[in-house]
DNA sequence: TACCTAACCAATTTAGAATTGGTTATATTT
DNA sequence: AAATATAACCAATTCTAAATTGGTTAGGTA
């Protein structure tokens, strides 16, 4: 695969030369190998090497573009393959489009089918780490600690459905449900109750859990985080002013 | 609020002025009514606008700091409020790490809540929307174009949630689906056949939606799912070579 | 008409200087 | 001796200006 395609095109002279360059270029790909990825030599240099000139060469580089087989972009340069999709999605971008209430139904859409996987799939290692959270949350002294131990046994569930993508989309979740807060205060108490609603229902989610019984984990799940939501409300419109806003509390 | 608090400060002396930087500054952010998020004059400024030494000064903002009013990063400044979180979700990190099983496995964990979700909240106009999508891909000319109108029929749904958080995380894992990609080629027929499994099945969710039926709408499109899995294992096990990879079809 | 050359534009990258919090060593003061 | 002030340095970050690069237009040439 030489330079004979040129000498091969001596039959399009008569239509003009059209696609002399594309035959060239096509012939230069060819034989320099380059991998996926990689960057072509800048429009003015390769114009050069290819014996052309820098209008021809972007013709030839059109097609190619058109066919799929490279993208380009001003400042970047000329690229082999197809055009990389954006890698990153804005927390912050989702967090001004949101509200506390999406948050929540999301919430109630996801974690009861997500607990239900961790039922199927959860090691006897992750169970144990579940039941080491709960005896930590009624140990714990103050909302932050709670919180803290909350927060674990949810992603411990959601790292118990052994699915990283799931695992990742439940990060963001709850990227966005801190950034979206209602309001950073706690409650007056200082910790939480012994009798607090989330014990008895973190609990029931564990058991379930334990059981390998999907349904009911589910079920659990959405128990705790209706009851979640319940108390979200309360605190919303019990007349509380900025001093008593909502919690982050999963 | 003035200068006053370092002449208060006298009887602090008898504990070695302890805190007299710290008084300082609570004043100079008590007075200066900085807003969130904006940034202190850099330190070495500011220790001479407070007559005080760069180190007594870090110490106090070093309190300021413990007490979550302030955080510090070298290069960037010293800010008021707290620490913002990570906004981005690395999309290409994430592709890195998870495989096609559990893009599949997500998939089918959420859609069929997204489309329960749907049926209760979708407009009469996306309902009009959906059923165009149907239409569209019966007469799609090539497999690019009918992707193009299945891609379009499951976001459709997905808006339909009214749930702009539930969206994104649904963009965010098709993102993901693409990327991951197992290859690009479509199998070697042209174009779907008129007989096409998915034309049935999307069907029957676009119907179920319009009928407001929850459970027969999470039902099909779980089904539906079922069937895309299943002809993509197969065209991954049929003996097949990196000339018959399955698809992203949706 | 087809092609080449040159110049310019805007998006991007690159390199280096300047800035900034973090740290350490050495006076200076009390 | 203890506490503080001063200075110098480090590393992360930002800022700035120049260089690079694809995209475009104008004018000349065969």
């Amino acid at each position: 695969m030489t330079l004979s395609a040129s000498e091969h095109a001596t039959s399009r002279q008569t239509i003009g030369e059209h696609g002399g360059a594309l035959t060239q270029l096509r012939a230069y790909l060819a034989q320099s190998q380059l991998p996926l990825d990689s960057r072509l030599p800048p429009e003015r240099e390769l114009c050069q090497t290819l014996g052309t000139s820098r209008a021809e060469l972007r013709k030839a580089l059109a097609v190619l573009e058109a066919e799929g087989q490279l993208w380009r972009h001003v400042g970047k340069g000329t690229f082999i393959g197809s055009r990389p999709i954006d890698t990153m999605a804005d927390i912050a971008a989702i967090t001004r489009r949101t509200n506390p209430t999406e948050v929540m139904r999301t919430r109630l859409l996801l974690e009861p089918e997500v607990t239900r996987v961790a039922a199927l799939m959860a090691t006897s290692a992750q169970i144990a780490e579940m039941r080491s959270c709960l005896v930590r949350m009624k140990q714990a002294q103050s909302w932050r600690q709670y919180e803290a131990w909350d927060n674990r046994l949810h992603r411990i569930i959601a790292e118990a459905t052994q699915n990283s993508l799931m695992l990742a989309l439940l990060d963001t979740l709850n990227a966005v449900r801190r950034a979206v807060a209602w309001g950073r205060l706690r409650a007056n108490k200082v910790k939480p109750d012994a009798d607090h609603h989330s014990f008895t229902e973190h609990a029931a989610i564990v058991e379930a859990i334990e059981d390998r019984d999907m349904e009911r984990a589910a079920a659990a799940m959405r128990v705790h985080l209706e009851s979640v939501e319940k108390n979200l409300l309360k605190s919303r419109g019990s007349g509380a002013g900025p001093k008593q806003p909502a919690t982050n509390e999963a």
